[in-house]
Parts: structure tokens; sequence; C-alpha cells
DNA sequence: GCTCAAATGTGAGGTAATATAACATATAAT
DNA sequence: ATTATATGTTATATTACCTCACATTTGAGC
């Protein structure tokens, strides 16, 4: 049922990897982390974690600054889009639960 | 045409990584490159860099060696996936070129 | 059973990679 | 004009990784 968290999702690279694949500066990395516009996640030691879609979405951020938007607009974009997918879930699993409902399938 | 090299298999994962999602010590790991069951890259100082695939197998790998079977017997399990493929991929190939030639595809 | 290779742990010493913090600076927003 | 934004740079500390060597255990082959 659950939609398994792909590798895509999965936090695992390196900031030094990151500055590779992106082309981005390790201080734009973190500055656009200290403007919330992404979350990596921490080893034990404190080394900072992305996962694929980190990149990409640095890449878009990246895309986005060279345009003259500000890390404050950024931000804004990223909370309404995840906000629309957040709905889109709600409703997907709402939806689910009528045809749950209807064919009388059984929770164990 | 050609079928990108998915997330799947890039080298961007560090041992450190590759350690607490295999369970493997790091010692194993490095000894199983040492018997040619897996090829990390390197980065420009020398650390290792795995892909998920990568992981894949070495835990693939892990319980084979918990069922007693040795590197060596691995290796050639290994040779032998590999050598399959290779040849699925040729055929394909050669399938596609026959194609390209009986519809007249032309290069550029 | 004996011997040797296989597999893994552990420790030393060294280098690479990352962390934070502070200061500097150029550009852009107010 | 002043302040905030975005980034570079440098210093210092810590984490992570490297290789190499030696030790140990267990299983393979004779």
């Amino acid at each position: 049922m659950e939609k398994e968290a792909s590798y895509k999702d999965k936090k695992v690279i390196t900031i030094g990897i990151v500055r590779e694949l992106t082309g981005l500066s390790e201080r734009q990395i973190r500055y656009y982390e200290e403007r919330k516009l992404i979350f990596p996640e921490r080893s034990l030691g404190g080394s900072r974690k992305y996962s694929f879609s980190d990149i990409e979405l640095l890449m878009e951020i990246a895309n986005k600054i060279e345009d003259g938007v500000q890390t404050f607009e950024i931000r804004q974009e990223i909370v309404r889009k995840q906000k629309k997918q957040d709905e889109k879930a709600i409703q997907k699993r709402m939806l689910q639960g009528q045809l749950n409902a209807q064919f009388g399938v059984r929770k164990r």
C-alpha cells in the first residue's frame, strides 16, 4: 500500500558531492539551508546528508537565484508547492478510504 | 535513445553511509573490494564512492557470506551474471541495428 | 590433525572532508 | 543612505576516511 521512499529521497550524499553535482559552493548550499530552502539530515558527527531530490531542488534554486529571485520568495514558492502536494496526498487517502469502505476491506 | 544512468547507479555515497545502510563493517566493505566483488569510484582525495546498486550488491554478498559462501565463489557468480547481462545488451543492440537498417534510420 | 588461506577485528599515523564562526564585500531592497 | 542579501574567504576544530600492519578465528584442503 505504502509507496516506498525510493532512493531519490534517501539522504545519503555529503556536501562535497552535492557541490560537484550542482556546481554550487558549499557556502551557498549551507546558506540556502539557513534560509530554510533545504533540510539535510545530519550524521551522528554532524555532517550534512542530502538526497537526490535535494540536489534537484538545489538546481532549481540556483536557477531562480540567477534570475534574481530572492531566497525569501523561493521559500514561499516551496511552501506553496509543498502544500499542494500535501492536499493531493490527503485527497488520495480519503478516496482510498471510501473505496475500502465501499468494498469492505478489512483492517488487520 | 540512451537509457540514462539513473540515480541508482551514481557513485555518490561514502563508505560510512554504506556501513550504516548495510550493517557491514568498513573493513568488510573494503575487503570485498580487494576480492573484486565491488568497484567503488574514488574522489580526488581518494575516498571511496558507492552507488545504491553497490549497496544492494553488498547486501546480497553479506547474505552469501553468512551462508558460508566464499568470496571466490561469489566473484564467479557475479562474473557469470555480468556476462549474461552483457550478452543481452549486445543482442538488443544488434536487433536495434537491424531495425534501423530495415527502416532506414539515419545517423548524424 | 596440521597447515594454510580466508575473513575480520583493531590500532597507529596521516590526509581529506566537513563543521562553525567571524569578517569582508558587493549588490540589491527599502 | 541605510540595511539586508548573498557570497567569498580564512581560521580553527572535529569527523571521516585512507593505508598498512599485526592479531585472531574459523573453515578448506590435504
